[in-house]
DNA sequence: GTCTATAGCGCGATAGAC
DNA sequence: GTCTATCGCGCTATAGAC
């Protein structure tokens, strides 16, 4: 069993990626987690420092899981199909009612704090850049082709796959973001 | 002025587009209407159903915007480019804080009850058709290509738009907004 | 490190007068 | 159609014992 304070972001990153910092409460992450309420301020301030926590780890397991998806010999291509399906991951994962973390707070965005704004935008700066690099390696190897920029295509495949996520979660569940991912990867294949 | 219920739906549409279902209060829009909070009741008989006159609302005014958008005799990439244009006209009102009603709904589905849910699904389905027929008939005119079809392409095209919208109010604004369009009619422009 | 108890506030919603 | 008053609840957060 992994310490208290794993388990604590452990919840609470899977309660705000369904319902939405709004929609999480500290009685909902004691209870999931088995202990009193009180007993969360002993690992965490607030709650604005327990979101702190939870977007640094999650910028980091992300990058991490981004770095191994693109980390082979691979074409390119393969690789921005193994990075989409990182979003397509969160969606099917148990009742498919995950979204990526920071498109929910991008959606709450006026209820962040400054530390959380900035954690926020350093992950879209992060994922861009490394769409970038993978768009790059694609074009090279004359797998994928596009009329734009590689920093353009990255930066709108990012906000494409968090809009998919958003949008599948809505209405067509893992079966449209599986078909999603499919036309936006063919719609810059060669 | 308009009859209060007209008021009332303005405010509380403003505070959701900018804070949240979950953000947004029957206080924050009593205030910024000037009456007490029990007024509201007398007009909607509780949140929910003040939401989905709300939805209903914003279909038939979205609607009638995509209606008069698309009108004209004109090429189908200009009419994509106006259409995309409501998107980014959203965000560079006021202080740019403003996302689309639907991207923020989708964002906290599960605090979201049926006819709610139904009313969402819906404005999902009125965008992805009215961009499949723009975007046959950009083809036809010769002013758009794709090696999608119609209907995958206007699916990618609207879940594109919404995680624009979304993305660049939390970090590059109506610049990245405006950025995110070209980019998005240049890359199935002919 | 976790607990009981509680302060203090804002929430959605209702009762009933005018 | 709007008001005053209020209920009951859930929230973030703190005090202080063990």
């Amino acid at each position: 069993m992994a310490d208290t304070r794993t388990r604590i972001l452990d919840v609470a990153q899977d309660l705000i990626q369904r319902r939405g910092i709004n929609g999480m409460s500290f009685q909902d992450v004691a209870d999931a987690v088995g202990i009193r309420k009180p007993s969360l301020y002993h690992h965490f301030k607030n709650k604005d420092t327990l979101i702190e926590a939870l977007l640094e780890r999650y910028r980091r397991d992300f990058s991490a899981a981004v770095a191994s998806v693109t980390g082979g010999k691979v074409q390119g291509r393969t690789k921005l199909t193994r990075y989409c399906d990182l979003f397509s991951a969160t969606l099917e994962a148990g009742d498919h009612d995950k979204a990526c973390l920071c498109g929910i707070l991008a959606a709450e965005f006026l209820s962040l704090q400054q530390p959380n704004v900035d954690g926020l935008r350093a992950f879209y700066q992060e994922s861009i850049a490394a769409l970038e690099s993978i768009v790059n390696e694609g074009v090279s190897d004359g797998s994928l082709q596009t009329n734009l920029s590689a920093s353009e295509t990255a930066e709108l495949l990012l906000v494409s796959l968090e809009g998919a996520l958003l949008v599948a979660r809505s209405d067509g569940g893992p079966a449209q973001m599986k078909r999603l991912i499919r036309s936006l990867v063919a719609s810059i294949s060669s």
